[in-house]
DNA sequence: GCCAACGTTGGC
DNA sequence: GCCAACGTTGGC
């Protein structure tokens, strides 16, 4: 069953951008437990993702992207030089997870966070909630195609 | 740069 | 197990 979600990410350190000259990317570096549950365990191939740009000039969804792999433990904790070593995390004792993504569509224009706000059948999406902090949030099949339908208008 | 909200840490 | 202190997130 394909499930929907919201990743953020800051453009300064990787924006939706970088992801389509990359091709596919490891999402790596979460460190909450809420949300690595979730790419552990929820987070499957074929999931459907909006790309969100957070600490931004514009804040809002800039595009969408589907997950290519389910998963896998984030090899980047046990490295030292990355940029967010746990040195409890360990390949036979991996605390923390990712999953590959890729891009399907770069918005003509971004979904401003008013945008959304002001969309009535938004009003319960998670991102929206007042001191929502994950840097991954569940989202529901008919509010990414609200969204979607929104990027979709001229 | 400010600050509200929230997660984590650590003393007790 | 409580909770104050601290660090981080992220919109504004």
């Amino acid at each position: 069953m394909t499930n929907f979600w919201l990743f953020k990410s800051e453009p300064n350190t990787y924006s939706f951008n970088d992801l389509v000259n990359d091709g596919v990317t490891e999402w790596d570096g979460v460190r909450n437990f809420q949300v690595r549950n979730w790419l552990r365990d929820t987070i499957k191939t074929g999931d459907q993702i909006l790309f969100w740009h957070s600490n931004a000039k514009e804040i809002g969804v800039v595009g969408s992207a589907i997950v290519v792999k389910d998963g896998y433990p984030d090899h980047t904790a046990w490295d030292p030089l990355s940029d967010h070593p746990d040195p409890k995390s360990s390949p036979d004792n991996p605390i923390w997870y990712m999953v590959d993504i890729k891009p399907l569509k770069e918005f003509m224009k971004i979904i401003t966070m008013q945008q959304l706000r002001d969309h009535p059948a938004l009003v319960d999406m998670v991102v929206l909630k007042k001191g929502n902090r994950l840097s991954i949030t569940p989202v529901t099949q008919a509010e990414y195609q609200t969204v979607i339908s929104l990027s979709e208008d001229s």
